[in-house]
DNA sequence: GTGATTACCTGACTTATGTCAGCCATCATG
DNA sequence: CATGATGGCTGACATAAGTCAGGTAATCAC
């Protein structure tokens, strides 16, 4: 039958099948052949140089050039030499480029706001799709150090609060916590790092510093379509090395009991239970670790 | 940022571009152009038709002419006349092309299988791609009658009795509720339909009669990633129809407070509340109908 | 500087894919 | 059995996509 794991990644497999060639289908609607359109697009979103696209499309060196060319001839992009080595090519959208790059976008954000639509129940079914592509787009995780104030940082905040909140039985309100200065989160005092999944922010975590030998981790938290891809134990190992570069010897944290995850996590990746270091009302578990 | 919905959609239609680029590019490997590999594999899933093969991948007729001349050529396929309309014509595969359609069948599985693996949750993951595959095929959705001792209808059962067990705070043992024979919900006694997304059964419920006016609905169970589709409603009108046909005049049913949704659902159907009619432990709520 | 390497381009192909008009056999209808 | 419709096939094209062997200019290693 038709219900163990392959049978059903297969179905999977075939029912977002169809979903892609649609999108590629409407994408011919402007006239312009799929390859070309796709070069487009690689350039709007940022891949300008020639062997960046390349690579991103997997195109062989003449197709590409021409690809390039005929694009050039419809007057949608301009190439130039890289200043910084002469023999690479950077392309750029001119005006008509960008005009006709944003009427791509158009069609895709179209297209996904009426899948959106068609679906009694969207928030459940974006909730799937982040998990799925989160999974598949695992090995192309990035950590990025970031601004705490940014706004994919407040993004994550907002999130890790709410689910708190959701989690304590009393509640979570961030102004009764020491909620740590962003300033302290920024190096050289400390670090903000967020897991990035093909643009999308799914977790983050803090090292808050004051300047000495001793930091405190703040903040750890992984979106729910990402757990179980072994990220927490990531940006751990992240952070800690971010820690050590900035000559941090002594780290600390807290946390809850009713956060049973992270607990494990911390106690079985080098940390060890402490007293507790200070009057938060919040946290119930104290842990140390040292670089 | 990219955490509002037509963000997140298109994060995971990258996403699965990807893997299906990837699908498609393994397939080259048999040394076999892409459409004609298509041709071959809708054949081998038994779309024998000329014009059935037609429709579902959407080729022109010639090109399509064509690829089957070029499968002829290889040995992979036969042609024959439909022995009902001497003009269409039907496609089989020659031991050879079955053996190449297995091929390809084995490149899909051990795709499928290497990407479970890489995953550390496929449950959670599969769960999501059931989700995703139910909600993109919403439209293709069928409600088949079989028989309830049919591997696809026991496996429903399965899951509907693990619900069950896992809502009750008593648990559940089927052997202690009244089980429907299976006869009973078998035409003309009753009828047992199966709701059916591309392969996988995603609901079912059973129309369990004595061959008289009065007859019960069982088993309504949907799957928890086909839920919020409305799905039930669609299974109840479905079964109200078939019992009608049985000149079924009134309908019973009962269920538990455990299961909400099914209270409402039944409430705002046009099923009226009713004093308890058996004496099944696990019920507390019984309804009636007249159709 | 010399020679090797790199990044891209061009020309000359091949193959794959798609389109269209016209053909023939068959079928439905009266 | 004449008529028109249907289903598939073929030929003649056109375009898209992919491959490969040079070629040129810039860069790198020494």
């Amino acid at each position: 039958m038709s219900t163990d794991p392959v049978s059903r990644y297969r179905r999977f497999s075939r029912a977002v099948t169809s979903e892609v060639g649609a999108l590629d289908h409407s994408f011919l609607g402007r006239g312009r052949p799929l390859g070309t359109a796709r070069v487009l697009n690689a350039i709007g979103h940022g891949r300008c140089e020639v062997a960046a696209i390349r690579d991103y499309l997997r195109l062989d060196s003449g197709l590409l050039s021409r690809l390039l060319r005929s694009l050039e001839a419809e007057g949608l992009i301009t190439t130039a030499p890289d200043p910084q080595d002469a023999r690479a090519r950077i392309a750029t959208l001119t005006e008509a480029g960008a005009a006709e790059f944003r009427a791509y976008e158009e069609i895709s954000d179209q297209r996904a706001t009426e899948a959106l639509a068609r679906h009694p129940r969207p928030e459940a079914l974006l909730a799937a799709m982040d998990l799925v592509a989160s999974a598949l787009g695992r090995d192309r995780i990035t950590f990025d150090e970031v601004d705490p104030r940014s706004e994919a940082a407040r993004y994550c905040l907002g999130e890790y609060y709410a689910e708190l909140a959701r989690r304590f039985d009393t509640g979570f309100d961030v102004s009764l916590s020491r909620d740590p200065e962003a300033t302290d989160m920024i190096a050289p005092r400390g670090s903000f790092l967020l897991a990035m999944s093909d643009g999308l922010p799914i977790g983050c975590v803090g090292l808050k510093g004051q300047g000495g030998p001793l930091a405190e981790i703040k903040r750890l938290w992984i979106a729910p379509s990402a757990r179980g891809l072994g990220l927490s134990r990531r940006l751990m190992s992240e952070i800690e090395a971010r820690a050590r570069a900035l000559r941090i010897t002594t780290l600390r944290l807290d946390t809850n009991s009713a956060l049973p995850e992270a607990v494990a996590l911390y106690r079985n990746s080098g940390w060890r239970e402490i007293d507790r270091f200070n009057d938060d009302p919040y946290p119930d578990h104290f842990f140390e670790k040292n670089l």
